[in-house]
Formats: C-alpha cells, structure tokens, sequence
RNA sequence: GCCAGGGUAGCUCAGUGGUAGAGCACAAGAUUCAUAUCCUUGCGGUCGAGAGUCCGAUUCUCUCCCCUGGUACCA
C-alpha cells in the first residue's frame, strides 16, 4: 500500500479563520480523499503556529495569558475543518512540548553541519510596533505609519544565522529539475527568479526580550528563542514523530505535497529544503501553491472590515455548497474574487437546478417505476482523473457537470414517461447507471451529497428530499 | 525601477495567421419525469490603443496605456 503524507499551511492563530483559510482546507481534503478512494494509505496534517510574536501581541490586546490565547484560536481552526466535512489526522500545536523537542533536534542537526552562526543583526526598531522595519517601509521621515512622530531606534542584537547562501546551488538544481515539484509552474519560476538573484544568509533567532520569552528555546543559549520560520516548518516533521516516535516518522515522512498559499512560497521552496539538506533529511517531493481570495474585487483585510466568515456561509448554504464555490468558481491556482452573489448563481445554476434537479427526476422516475439499484460503479471519469492529478478541481468539476448536462439531454431525448415494460426499464437502469457514476466522481469534492444520493440510489429507488432548494 | 503574467460578450474565462467560443446572467419557444426545473433557439464582442510584417492579424513583431504577482531576515 501506498503512503500519501500531505499537510495544508501551519497558519497564525493570531486571529479567527476566514474563507482562504476555508479554501486551502478544502482543497487539500480533495486531495486526500481522492488519494485514499485509490488506495492510498493517507495523512493530513494541519497545525497552528503558536510561537510568532504576533499571538504574544494579540494576545495582550485581547487581555488574555498568551497560552489560552492560542489554544482557543487553534481549536477556531480545527472547528472550521469539522464544520467542512474535513478530519485532520493531525493537528500539531506549535506551542507542545513535543514539538520544542522536535524543532530543538532539527537545529542541532543543522548547528552539527556547521551551518549556524552568530552574527550581528542591526535594524530599525520600532518599539510601538516591537519590530524591524526596511527603510522602504517608513514614511518620508522615516517613521513608522503606526507611530508617526517617533524615532526608530537602531538597535543591533546578536543573532543566529542559517547559511541559507551555501544551499543555493542545491535548491536550484531541486526546484528546476522537479526533484521538489512546484504546481503551478509559474509559481515555480517566480522561485526560480528569487534565487537567480542570489541567496543571502538568515536570521533564525530572537532574543527572549524581543520574543516576549515565548517561542522555542534555542539549544544551549538561555537568551534566544527560534524564529518563527525554522521551528514553523518543522510542524510539518515534529507531527509525525520527528524527535518523538521514529518508527511514525520513517513512515510518514518526507511530505508527498505541501498545500500553501502563494504568500509563503518562499519559506516552503527555498528555506525549508535547505534546512532540511543541511540536517541530512528528506525533502518534501512537491508543493502546491493557491491564491488567494480578494472580496468582490477588493483585498480582504481587517481595516477594511470585509473578512467573510465562512462559517456563516455553511449555516446559510451547506457545507458542500461552499465546497463546491471554492473548487469550481475559481481556478485553484490562482487569485479569485469571493462574492457571496456568485456563490449564489452557482448555486442555483449547477447546484439546484444541474444536479439536485437531475436526482429527483430520475429518482422520481424510478420510484414510479419500482426501480431498484444493484450494483455499484466505482469508474472514474477521465478528465476527472486528470483534473485531480493536476489540482485543477475546478476542471475536474466541469467534467462532472458535462455529464450531468448530458444525462439531462438523453432524458428529454429518450421520454421515459412515454415509454412502458422492457424498454422503459432499460431505459431507466440506464440512468442510475449514470447517477451512480456522477456520484461516485463526486466523492472527492461533495462528499456528503455523494453520499445521499448513493443511498438514495441503492436498493429500491425512492424520490426524497432536493439536495439543494433553489435559492430565491 | 527590474522580472513574470495578463487585458476577448454584462460576469468568469477558453481559443486560433483565414468571416470570434463556452458557462452564467438575460429573452423567446417547446416539454412535463423534475427544485417555475430540463431541452432548443436567440440576444450580446471594431478580441486594451497605435504602428509594422503578410494576400489576410484577435492570433507574429515593435511602441504605448492599464491591471496583477514577485523583488527575502518585516510574515
């Protein structure tokens, strides 16, 4: 049996998901569902990083001690994963003790290399904010947009260093000959322009004072935490037994695909794999990039006040209706407007009035009939299949449609309603057929619909309920 | 600034050196098994602007305009 390990991105937990968050977890659940109905043996691992600094000061904005802070954002996330139909085999907490075991092992394997150091950092500080800004991201007077009127400070601390720049070579040759396969492959060459212009060492700690002494501790230095990036990552290890459980970790590990968002390609693409080469360790075979969503043409952003909650939009539609928006209203790899009147139309068009309205005629029919399904069709599609194996989901979809379309055509074409015996029998045994094949292609994508209508499609055929109400 | 990608029907997008395509939306017709549904037909575009190559360009070349993304220790 086949091992398939995928993980989706380690978000902030800084805040409540929103519908991107929603989007990547579907997508990656696509993938895992289709790799077990062909016989793979699965993983999904998702996780919270617990450790940024941004949680210690959200936190302290909220009033609440950092821990709790945390652990109640990461269970927003893992509830949201529930609410979509989707099981995370693992949830790894960047904040366990297992995993400070883990990412402190990662980095003495990297340290044994020869490849940490310590080196100076000097930057502009702003203590408003507690962080470095690049002069490009100061007003005129070189002050911070969130604190105008005050100075920066240059503030120089001693910091560990990664030497990124001696891995460059390696990761080229990685990403250009898809021995670390990069979906799409314009994501690919933006990589592959990034480390043309040359890879330059960097910093992979903090000190405690400006980490607000949360965070991973590094190894035998009391006065510095990880940064967030290296110990990030290695969620990915430490959730399979990396420093923990080595029989777990020898399975699992490396990664077959990492889903993430085109915001952090390049911690995936480039950072990751160094450290991984540096520690002697196998590299994840592939990366899948997807966009993100802007809000009826707008970005989506707290000041703007525009955040869509997606758990609202399962209440109001379904959670295979959301699942169904993200995979087919926009291509999976690249940026999509959300907009709730699109969903809407979509809903309607191939929802209720494509497949809902093509279920209950045939299964009506059938029930007049005294129609009975036997046996059980488990054929993919081919433009299915190809669509998955390139995470077009939404082709993959349109090619579920193109038989709905057709099957609604021979009904017109063929009357059962006029037709009597043998003839009619044939005819609507014919149909379940079809049924039973749009169904089965489904189950990646809608799994609870597919699921209904195969029950509703076996044994003796009875007419139920729409499996969408059309939406007025 | 530099690098990459893009500007095609109201919307989302596909596509080609030879009189422009799909889905949705909209309109009409026909049908009744069905969720006022399905089916058929129709409406709808100087294919970002200009110049060049060619018998012929939306498709190739050049210039310009606009949009998106990337341009690292901030995430």
């Amino acid at each position: 049996m086949n091992k398939f390990y995928l993980t989706t991105a380690i978000h902030y937990v800084n805040a409540p998901p929103h519908v991107g968050h929603a989007l990547e977890f579907v997508q990656a659940d696509v993938i895992k569902r289709y790799r077990k109905l062909i016989g793979d043996e699965v993983l999904l691992l998702s996780g919270g990083d617990e450790n940024a600094l941004k949680n210690v000061q959200a936190a302290e904005q909220a009033g609440i001690p950092i821990q709790e802070f945390v652990d109640q954002n990461s269970a927003l996330f893992q509830n949201l994963a529930e609410r979509l139909n989707i099981k995370f085999d693992v949830f790894q907490k960047g904040s366990s003790e297992q995993h400070y075991k883990s990412s402190q092992k990662l980095w003495e394997l990297c340290a044994a290399a020869g490849d940490i150091y310590k080196k100076e950092y000097r930057g502009l500080y702003c203590v408003g904010c507690e962080q470095f800004y690049e002069p490009s991201e100061l007003n005129e007077k070189g002050e911070c947009f969130e604190h105008p009127g005050g100075k920066l400070e240059e503030v120089a601390e001693e910091n560990y260093f990664f030497k990124l720049s001696k891995y460059e070579n390696q990761i080229r040759e990685l990403v250009e000959s898809d021995k670390l396969k990069i979906v799409p492959e314009f994501r690919k060459n933006e990589v592959l322009g990034f480390i043309k212009q040359g890879l330059k060492d960097i910093s992979i700690s903090r000190s405690n004072v400006r980490a607000k002494n949360w965070g991973v501790p590094v190894p035998n230095d009391p006065e510095q935490r990880m940064y967030v990036w290296f110990d990030a990552l290695n969620i990915y290890q430490s959730g399979v037994g990396f420093g923990s459980n080595d029989k777990q970790y020898n399975k699992w590990w490396p990664a077959d695909v990492h889903v993430i968002g085109k915001g952090i390609i390049r911690f995936h693409a480039i950072y990751w794999p160094a450290f991984l080469l540096s520690a002697g360790l196998k590299l994840p075979k592939s990366l899948f990039v997807h966009g993100y969503f802007t809000v009826d043409g707008q970005k989506m952003s707290k000041t703007i006040g525009n955040v869509v909650d997606p758990i609202e939009l399962i209440e109001k539609y379904g959670t295979d209706a959301l699942r169904y928006y993200f995979l087919r209203g926009i291509p999976s790899t690249g940026d999509g407007d959300f907009s709730e009147r699109r969903l809407r139309e979509v809903y309607n068009a191939d929802l209720a009035n494509g497949l809902g309205n093509l279920v209950a005629r045939v299964a009506k029919l059938c029930e007049q009939n005294n129609i009975s399904a036997a046996e059980t069709y488990k054929v993919w599609c081919a433009d299915v299949e190809k669509g998955l194996s390139e995470y077009k989901f939404n082709e993959a979809l349109q090619a579920i449609w193109t038989l709905i379309a057709e099957t609604d055509k021979k009904i017109n074409e063929d009357t059962p309603w006029r037709l009597e015996g043998e003839k009619l029998a044939k005819t609507l045994k014919d149909l379940v057929r079809r049924i039973c094949e749009i169904s089965y292609n489904l189950r990646p994508f809608l799994p609870q619909t597919s699921d209904k209508i195969l029950k509703q499609f076996s044994g003796k055929i009875k007419s139920g309920e729409p499996l969408f109400p059309r939406l007025i």
